[in-house]
DNA sequence: TCAAAGGTAGGAAAAATTTCGTACGAACAA
DNA sequence: TTGTTCGTACGAAATTTTTCCTACCTTTGA
């Protein structure tokens, strides 16, 4: 299922710090991100559970809220979505737009040359 | 600005296409993407234009619309983005994440090489 | 000439997303 | 015990995004 704007935002608190409450969720994004009423992360993450993406322990009075799929499953989704619709599934000319207009650290390259080596074999 | 889904997509009809009527961008959605009505599509692009994302030129009775902005200004301007908010900002995070789990193509790897190997130098 | 086809403009409805007020129960500390 | 704090549930409002109806003008072709 596809996560909005403000959802993948609580995916990503959540992902950050594991299984959390509504109130660690909501301090965190107030933290780090924007100002909002703790019944609004309660509300989202309710719906979020409704909608499956977030399985919630009920078993403590503090219900416990983690994401019902693996983080990396997600993520690999979301990108290939990107990579479809904006670079018509072309994996290479996204990674050049990367590299390409910005400046992207040696070591970064580095690791990523490795990376595709070993790739290879 | 940040355009909308709604938005991103007439924005790559006048990427693939340039310089397009509202009848041509109309047609092109419902082929490739979804039923739409004229009219919407038409709503769409007037707010677009308002908000500065396209420009219009009216000379002709058939307006023409184009992005106000250059191609890769605005992809690279959301791969930042988007980079910036799945991968903490690290490129070499996404590039794993995009071939680590997905199988690429040979010709596709090669050509990534390639263009590492240039970029150093 | 004049009806049909195709264009723009604008308002408003519909749908999706986000936000928050409020009720109410449980836990806790004085 | 009792009031203050902290939790959930829920409805509804607010906002953003999307869709479409309708009015009206221009072009075109019979």
């Amino acid at each position: 299922m596809e996560p909005t704007k403000s959802e993948l935002e609580i995916l990503q608190v959540l992902w950050q710090h594991g299984p959390s409450t509504v109130r660690f969720v909501n301090d965190t994004l107030n933290e780090q991100k924007r100002a909002v009423q703790y019944s609004s992360t309660l509300k989202l993450m309710q719906i979020m559970a409704e909608k499956g993406i977030l399985l919630r322990d009920e078993s403590s009075m503090k219900h416990v809220y983690s994401p019902a799929e693996e983080e990396n499953r997600t993520k690999t989704a979301l990108l290939e979505k990107f990579v479809d619709s904006m670079y018509k599934g072309s994996a290479s000319s996204l990674v050049m737009q990367l590299f390409g207009n910005k400046n992207t650290s040696r070591e970064e390259l580095d690791e990523i040359r490795d990376f595709l080596k070993k790739l290879d074999k």
